[in-house]
DNA sequence: TCTTCCAGTT
């Protein structure tokens, strides 16, 4: 066999893009007698397993035929697995490659680490990971940069987040890709404030960003409303032409829309040469979410000339801003028309706007019918929950007692939910209905989910529970809330009594010091005259909290901004958008 | 070779 025929068959393997041609190659492989050629069975396994999608079963029987593979073949077939629906294979190659007849001549390098981790990573195989590592630190590969990178991404997808940090901070060397890595496991654990701190870190390095940083700085600023981080990225995005990157201009405009400045998503939408299925629901979500729904419908509109197709969360964004504008009809028109127009069929999630939907229009019935009709909302107690709040908001004591029990049914009652029926008990004036909720609060021994509200002053994220004492400037904070407090009294706010209150100490002992109001005080306190006031809370606003921010909009004049579990209050000059019907 | 965006979740 001639090493120049040999020769000649790699190149025109490089030149190939379809199976059907690399048979014809393979042929000629065979023809001239080189199938136990090392260079070309790599390059004709390399071709299958990664350069053309659905061909592995093909590499796997190239793959078999090599007698003694290397460490490339190896590689090579590790790959394609690791990015295949079936992942597990790439680990049983792994094992395989351990266990070949002669290791040494085909020793695990950079590459096999790196391609085996992303099987573990998709699969979630911790113990396999952990394996990996012990065998990455004792073979002298913890030095590598791929390798490590490979590692605290997979302990992070396995939800070991603190592991992966630990792996990140002992790495001798990091690039860029590392630093992103560590961004987007924090973003996507969750753990936002994290994620930002790494930016600081980034920042004190001098290590300079690109687009994947981008993004996953501009999540968590989203998540966190983080505004002036965000703008000051959006600068940086400009300035060194990420803005061009379509995954960027995205979470500007998600950024935008959740830290409540839709005025700049659309200003990034208008600005967006390429626009993909993500731009356009964003903004149809961003809408939504802020009550627009006859905006959501436009995108939705538009997006169809644009000639995109939509998906399952395109309709969860217009289902979401039908329900807070009230526009039944349209609503109900586009849960159907998912699956008669696009054959997109509802989740849980769509049947909940509608039951929504239905349920805050004051047409009970028709939601308990919803309900009732989709097997899969019957046991989900969030269904039977939003039932709940929609007969808490309609005073219907009939449905609100059929959603408590089917709450309780599933075994999914909370204290909320007593709180609930109690206040629709309290509207009829059945002061039995409320002591029974109350004793049953108080006998189950319900615990609330705690509180929390952030405020970002300057490009610090600064975070506040309930009667919150651990901020560094408490004494000067309960200061000036006293202050806010009577200067809202004396334009009219009177502190609401709730029924939550009422309940005593079972729940929330105080709602003087709700979380909000400790973030809205430091605010006013650490920001100069005029300067709106963006907080976000993991809760609903309790109506207390609500009123109180109204007057304090109207004493010192300043524009607050909250966005709180399900929607933005903008509260200006003593008037929320919400109208008060939230 | 290692990296990214849209919902909702008590």
């Amino acid at each position: 066999m001639s090493k120049s025929k040999a020769n000649a068959i790699v190149t025109l393997l490089q030149g190939c893009n379809s199976l059907q041609r690399l048979k014809k190659i393979q042929a000629h492989v065979i023809i001239n007698g080189l199938q136990h050629n090392p260079a070309i069975s790599n390059k004709l396994v390399n071709f299958c397993a990664v350069s053309v999608s659905g061909c592995l079963s093909y590499a796997q029987l190239i793959f078999n035929q090599i007698q003694n593979p290397d460490t490339q073949s190896w590689n090579s077939i590790i790959r394609g697995f690791s990015l295949s629906p079936s992942p597990l294979q790439a680990i049983l190659f792994y094992n395989q490659m351990l266990l070949s007849p002669s290791p040494s001549l085909s020793p695990p390098d950079t590459f096999t680490f790196s391609f085996t981790l992303k099987a573990c990573e998709r699969l979630r195989a911790l113990n396999k990971c952990q394996e990996l590592h012990g065998f990455v630190i004792r073979s002298g590969f913890e030095r590598e940069v791929v390798v490590c990178t490979s590692l605290l991404r997979c302990y992070a997808a396995n939800g070991l987040i603190e592991v992966a940090r630990l792996v990140f901070d002992k790495m001798s060397e990091r690039d860029l890709v590392s630093w992103n890595s560590i961004i987007s496991c924090y973003s996507q654990a969750n753990l936002h404030l994290q994620a930002l701190e790494v930016y600081d870190r980034m920042r004190s390095e001098n290590v300079s960003v690109d687009g994947f940083t981008l993004v996953g700085l501009l999540s968590s600023c989203a998540h966190v409303g983080a505004l002036n981080l965000g703008v000051y990225l959006h600068g940086i995005a400009c300035e060194r032409g990420f803005f061009s990157n379509v995954y960027v201009g995205n979470a500007l405009i998600d950024m935008y829309s959740k830290c409540g400045d839709l005025g700049a998503a659309l200003s990034v939408f208008n600005g967006m040469k390429k626009r993909d299925v993500f731009t356009w629901n964003s903004m149809i979500v961003g809408n939504g979410v802020h009550g627009h729904g006859d905006e959501a419908i436009y995108f939705f509109k538009q997006m169809l000339m644009a000639g995109l197709k939509p998906n399952s969360i395109t309709f969860l964004g217009l289902l979401c801003g039908c329900n807070h504008q009230g526009l039944v009809e349209e609503g109900v028109e586009y849960f159907h028309m998912m699956v008669s127009r696009f054959n997109l069929k509802p989740g849980i999630k769509h049947h909940g706007c509608l039951v929504d939907l239905y349920g805050r229009a004051g047409k009970l019935e028709k939601a308990l019918q919803v309900i009732k009709t989709c097997q899969l909302s019957q046991d989900d107690p969030v269904m039977w929950r939003t039932l709940l709040g929609s007969s808490k908001i309609h005073r219907n004591v009939e449905i609100g007692e059929i959603a408590m029990k089917n709450l309780v049914r599933l075994g999914a009652s909370s204290a909320g939910d007593f709180v609930l029926l109690a206040t629709i008990y309290a509207a009829h004036k059945d002061a039995q209905g409320v002591a029974r909720m109350r004793k049953s609060i108080k006998s189950q021994g319900f615990k609330t989910t705690a509180g929390w509200s952030w405020i970002e002053v300057g490009d610090q994220v600064h975070r506040f529970v309930v009667d919150d004492k651990s901020h560094p400037g408490t004494g000067m904070i309960y200061r000036k809330l006293e202050e806010v407090i009577h200067r809202a009294n004396l334009v009219g706010y009177v502190k609401e009594e709730s029924l939550v209150a009422m309940a005593g100490d079972c729940l929330e002992k105080s709602t003087m010091y709700h979380s909000e109001k400790l973030a809205i005080a430091f605010g006013l306190a650490t920001t100069p005259e005029g300067t709106c006031l963006r907080i976000v809370k993991n809760l609903r606003v309790c109506r207390d909290c609500h009123s109180f921010t109204k007057f304090v909009s109207k004493a010192f004049n300043r524009d607050i901004i909250v966005r709180d579990r399900v929607r933005f209050h903008h509260f200006k000059n003593g008037i929320c958008s919400c109208r008060d019907y939230w």
